[in-house]
DNA sequence: TAATATTATGTAACCGGTTACATTACAATA
DNA sequence: TATTGTAATGTAACCGGTTACATAATATTA
């Protein structure tokens, strides 16, 4: 069933029934009344594809993942999501995209064959092409001054994260993944500052992608004694630490204080419950989508968005 | 940058150009190097929503998620990608349809107006526009004998609940959702069948999706004395159990064991760890992938699928 | 060398929409 | 009534690929 045939039921032009679809030009009553009613009778939608060809809108927003199986970023996508489905507009999601700059490219490849209207990315290697279509990014580092960047406030992070255990006396251990991430590049310098703020002395940690929780886990216990507080990558990183605590037979926050990040489900699980601090993915998700819009319709300043965080207090600090 | 536009440097027809790009009919191959030569230095890619149009073919894969936020529907997705991606598919996604059957018609429509080439779609309305595009199902009832169904062995899953606190002398406590989701009836049923083989006695407690997890932890534990054991719906609900059970002095296994379900990432890190089983999702999505592919290929058999589960035994349990 | 088969290339229609422009119908005005 | 303006509708080109079919070039055979 194609327009052609609907205009040919209808005894008017397929002009006419362009018209009446998208509600453009001028049609009489009674003809729009004739034609919705075939349209409505033999379930008539209109081709997306025919469309997109023509007028190089596919109302499709390309999104960039890099890892599928991360709850965090499962609750960006649902961000994103609440905001372009009520807009009109699909995803073409590329998961797993990892920091494969290979798969990076074969993914905005495939979105720029698709017409794609825009696109949401995390970290991102710069490219002709993309910066003709409209662009925004999360979860990355501030590029250039002409690409829109959401990002959670890492600084107020990693001042939270200090507050939460400023009782320490001793050293704070600060665990984190390479500084070469321009996130954790921010959190890691807000603590920094915060703990000289607050006289309190601490040891950095560096921690690998490739390392195993178990040996985060026995990393952070190492020297336990030494310190009075461990402010680590995340709640998954912390709960380990809390198993491996428990069987050490040290008690949290008695012996040691301990801060996780990103309010996962399982922060209010663990036993002490866990104090982290929360992004608000969804926020940022939807932030990212809405900024992405306006950009699309031309009506966005280039600034970057700061999504607020939330300081979760639990049990296993002070 | 158009196959026109390369057909003119080039000196040569559309077609020409054409039979280069898809490697079909016959082309000198003094005229395919003069093409790629212009191709490669203008970094020309086809447009493939001008293919889709003429080939009613779009490499594109409708995938239907009723709920983002779930980390087992995002491994499903990571398995599902897994495959496609390579096979040069992209994916459409649209998430949190829910039980919303508007939402669920509105996702359909819009895949097929965009001339998808295949769905792979959890529970769902039969609707004539679907079935006649390749179709594959996870994680719903087995609606018909024409449509594949990728599925948990939720027999076994039950089964072997029942094996991991099969030491209970007094009754098990059943924790479900409504039985009207047919993974659960499926769950259910073959837990009752293999409590009552082996002689033990049972309460059924039905949990509605919009009660709490605290809630669903006091109803699990109100009269905890009369049991020996809880099966409940998954390992989340498992977890919320085990807090409140903390609270009231109450020691797993010994007062009563517990089993859980999906194998997430939470059921190693609670105090104790809990026996679950893992319904391995990221193989319920490979296979998934893997059916339709073939079935798009018009080489499949209308066979369902029945993706084993694996039990993992840990503390919560005897 | 002419006839024929085979290979290489080109032309134009097609996919299903949108829209610039042309045309027709009808109402308003002189 | 003739003229002009406006509303309604129609025609055909266009988007950027693919492919059936036609034609040209070259190789093979008699």
């Amino acid at each position: 069933m194609t327009i052609r045939d609907i205009a040919k039921l209808a005894n008017v032009s397929v002009a006419t029934v362009s018209r009446i679809i998208n509600n453009s030009g001028k049609v009489s009553d009674k003809t729009r009344l004739k034609v919705n009613k075939i349209i409505e009778e033999t379930n008539y939608h209109p081709n997306q594809v025919a469309r997109t060809l023509y007028q190089k809108r596919s109302k499709m927003i390309g999104i960039i993942i890099p890892f599928a199986e991360n709850i965090f970023y499962s609750r960006i996508i649902n961000g994103i999501q609440s905001v372009l489905q009520p807009a009109g507009y699909t995803c073409l999601i590329s998961f797993s995209v990892g920091s494969n700059n290979k798969k990076y490219q074969a993914a905005i490849n495939n979105f720029l064959q698709n017409n794609i209207d825009g696109i949401i990315s995390s970290a991102f290697e710069m490219n002709e092409n993309i910066c003709r279509i409209p662009l925004v990014m999360y979860d990355s580092a501030n590029i250039s001054d002409d690409i829109i960047r959401i990002a959670s406030d890492n600084a107020k992070g990693g001042k939270e994260s200090v507050k939460l255990i400023s009782t320490a006396k001793r050293a704070v251990l600060i665990q984190h993944l390479p500084l070469s991430l321009p996130t954790v590049k921010e959190r890691v310098t807000s603590i920094i500052n915060e703990l000289k703020k607050r006289h309190l002395t601490y040891t950095l940690q560096e921690i690998s992608e490739h390392d195993t929780y178990k040996l985060v886990a026995e990393k952070a216990l190492h020297n336990i004694q030494t310190y009075d507080a461990i402010i680590t990558i995340n709640d998954i990183y912390a709960a380990h630490i809390l198993k491996l605590a428990r069987k050490m037979n040290l008690r949290v926050p008695a012996d040691f204080q301990l801060v996780g990040y990103d309010n996962t489900e399982m922060s209010e699980l663990t036993s002490p419950t866990l104090s982290t601090i929360d992004q608000q993915p969804e926020l940022i998700g939807k932030t990212a989508a809405k900024r992405l819009l306006a950009l699309i319709d031309g009506k966005s300043s280039t600034e970057n968005s700061v999504i607020d965080i939330k300081t979760v207090k639990r049990e296993s600090t002070k």
